[in-house]
DNA sequence: CGCGGTCTGTGCGCTTGCGTACCGAGGCTC
DNA sequence: GAGCCTCGGTACGCAAGCGCACAGACCGCG
């Protein structure tokens, strides 16, 4: 409770302890991120890792033939750049701004200094890496199995999940690189969406009604994400859902 | 070097130093593992790991409707339990054997004692975990856009990598379960294969007689998924490259 | 105020894969 | 050798999603 109140914004951060956060607070930086910048390509050498505040970054990956597909979704309860801590210091995935915000940075000398202490944020980076492959998993089979339609609610969710409001800017171009299909495939997802009444949209700005009707019509696969996540991460003290404004 | 000799058939294992592997030797066990034996079931608790040697175990996620989709598969390059040291525990995924052979077991807490002494094993251990995420998100995107014809090209390839000869024991129905799709489309693009003369195969045995062209017809995600466990663990000392009988 | 670019809506033909059903062939058991 | 069960081959209608093309709507800018 002694840390700068600032760094309760992230759930990772919020969660160290005293000596911890006293070591790598006078590294973290709070950066502000644009809607659309990459925080880094696939391959890329890792110079600082993210722990995004406001801002919702997404994992990419983008195939030879252009087409791409979002494998995880990375807000205020999560970090950017567990390569680093991994071990591989790269990956073959690019982060890309989903929705614009703030995040602290820090360079990757210090995270990978404070990793091999093996002390709680060791600990609390690799249950943090494992929630993240349940999302990879889970978005694996759901690629599979379920219909555009389904895909859209899960999105919508876990976007709403990390962010304060309830309206986002994204445009259905966008969603649709993020889900893999095409653009017309979420124009008509979105307008049933619409015509229900559980959103309502307009040029890149959705903003979302009714979310319990929401819930009833995403796959099981938003459920499973989360309970893991919860089970995986709950015990992390200050417990700040959101960041308040 | 001083290793017994039979640890050197799975790389993780052969890669350990003197001390680590003294440390281990005692309480592995050598199984047998038949076909379609379950090492684990979703969010089950671990009691050991597994070191593959000869078998191959698939990571299945089953979904409410009884659909499922393999999400990555391990064998003598590999371990399965990442939950363990990860730090969950569990995992909601399913390990099935899919091809039968043998593997060491180690229990959960010599595990647990080795990776906490933060030595050559957990870094081992951790760049293992990056490539298999790699291998998870390559699926997420392949299930996305690839055809049945080429992700059976690329599950052949990979079982491939992972067993001494060029045959194999599956049934169009368990690959159908496997990839998550109909056992007609596997039956499909296996009468194509046949047809062009490379693979053969009769009442649940396949043979590739003619690698180099499933690799012609493969998907860019196998490439991407090997590169990439390559760079992670290439220096790994001993490189076996398939256990010799 | 008009222009241009971006975002969304819609239509159409095509391909892929799904669900269902049925059948034959190979191998195992008794 | 008869019977049974598993495995693989095939067919048909259906739905989802794709690629492409184009049109209208909205916004910002000059």
């Amino acid at each position: 409770m002694a840390q700068p109140p600032m760094l309760q914004e992230n759930h990772l951060l919020a969660a160290l302890s005293e000596p911890e956060s006293a070591r790598l607070t006078p590294y973290l930086e709070r950066v502000n991120m644009p809607l659309g910048q990459v925080l880094y390509e696939s391959g890329e050498q890792l110079r600082y890792v993210y722990f995004p505040v406001t801002a919702i970054v997404s994992l990419l990956y983008v195939m030879e033939n252009g087409s791409s597909g979002e494998i995880a979704v990375v807000g205020n309860e999560g970090i950017l750049g567990i390569a680093l801590f991994m071990g591989g210091e790269t990956t073959p995935s690019r982060a890309v701004v989903q929705s614009a915000g703030a995040a602290y940075r820090l360079p990757a000398q210090q995270l990978k200094a404070e990793f091999n202490r093996s002390g709680q944020m060791m600990h609390l980076l690799l249950r943090y890496t494992q929630a993240l492959i349940t999302q990879m998993s889970q978005t694996a089979v759901c690629n599979r199995h379920h219909s555009v339609d389904q895909q859209l609610c899960r999105w919508l969710l876990l976007s709403l999940d990390r962010l304060a409001g309830d309206e986002l800017t994204m445009t259905q171009e966008l969603i649709a690189n993020m889900l893999g299909v095409r653009r017309e495939g979420v124009t008509a997802a979105a307008g049933k969406l619409r015509d229900a009444g559980i959103i309502e949209y307009s040029r890149g700005h959705i903003k979302v009604l009714d979310r319990p009707r929401l819930e009833q019509r995403v796959c099981e696969c938003y459920e499973v994400v989360k309970k893991e996540f919860d089970r995986l991460l709950s015990d992390i003290p200050p417990r700040t859902t959101h960041p308040r404004f």
